[in-house]
DNA sequence: ATGCCGCTTGACATAGTGTCAAGTTGACAC
DNA sequence: GTGTCAACTTGACACTATGTCAAGCGGCAT
């Protein structure tokens, strides 16, 4: 678990991610991560105590190999709350379909996993931080509509950009990524910025 | 499976219900079912042949008790595209609550269960029905936006009423029923209705 | 050469679903 | 009363997937 030779724990790292993003969600078991990785499925186990940290440590992972605080830079540059908007969501929402296939299936233990609850609890409390970022920029331009309180605001941006909607879009819908992040900042900017 | 004594099966499908209500979602096993209902868990697969079948019955058990015809009339007589909109929102969103029990348990074996995933997706069709059948009524008023076309606004406003988000708006971020109705009518009003 | 590390092999515990076979019970028919 | 039929019970078992345990093996560093 701790300073091991790290090629073996990266090549189960990756193969869970790419079995995750291929076969798609729940599917996924340790032996076939192990004989996909080419080791047993003991092996499995003395890298991760439980399939559970497996997923979490794969979802870290994703974001470590996918330069997240890059793709945020242009959000937190943003000099009016409308771009800052714009930006998040275009960033959050351009990170959703890399991220999918691990999301999706922490999302199918949270039910009966304490652990994978918390971990994806963890991470999307996370998102709804840069929720309420924007909604703040927003609120501190006198941008923010007076329809909602600064929470609902976050709520329902949070809401807006859960995965299952991007899952239901893009993948059930036939929608293109483009699309999809055109339509979600269209709709916020419909519903979160004062009318004139 | 066909004309047995209609009240055993009933018991099943009620407790059923109870169970997923309380309990939520995935963690309801067979022998929880059995022993709360008060028969042997065998006697369950006298009734149904899986557990899957069984969750797809008390979905539509659910149905039966709810009259959800009646709840459908407003949307249906209403006169203006935008009253339609706002029935359908209206109705089906206070439906969410009644079916949230089943419709989580039914998600969660989506990934791995086939059969449940038809039912879900079956059902889920229907709603989309109903999504469709306002969008037309916008339409055929001129009110329906231009940004989108018919299906996509269709798609738009069949995620916006995602179980998945009632339950994180109501359940996760405390939202009460009302303030949730509320806030869809506006937020489909201001993205589906042509601005003049 | 010794000892450790990463890994293998194989057996086993556990939880839940679903199957099978034999037995019980009560109601109803004759 | 006896037969019988259906609903239900009891208990054993197969299967699948996770997770545990113990013994062993091969290379390499000191």
């Amino acid at each position: 678990m701790k300073n091991e030779n790290p090629s073996t724990r990266d090549r189960i790292l990756n193969t869970t991610l790419d079995l995750l993003q291929s076969g798609g969600g729940g599917g996924v078991r340790m032996s076939d991560i192990a004989s996909k990785v080419g080791i047993s499925r003991q092996a499995l186990y003395l890298h991760f105590p439980n399939r559970a940290d497996l997923l979490v440590a794969a979802s870290r992972h994703v974001d470590a190999e996918n330069e997240i605080d890059r793709r945020l830079v242009p959000s937190r540059t943003a000099t009016t709350g409308r771009e800052r908007l714009d930006a998040w969501i275009e960033a959050f929402g351009n990170y959703i379909p890399v991220i999918h296939g691990v999301a999706s299936a922490l999302l199918a233990m949270k039910d009966t996993d304490k652990a994978a609850m918390t971990a994806w609890n963890d991470r999307m409390l996370a998102v709804r931080e840069g929720c309420a970022a924007a909604i703040e920029a927003l609120a501190t331009d006198d941008e923010l509509t007076a329809v909602m309180t600064r929470d609902e605001a976050t709520d329902w941006l949070w809401t807006l950009l859960a995965v299952r909607n991007w899952e239901q879009l893009c993948r059930e819908c036939g929608w293109s990524q483009e699309r999809y992040v055109e339509v979600l900042q269209q709709t916020a900017a419909n519903v979160l910025i004062r009318s004139p």
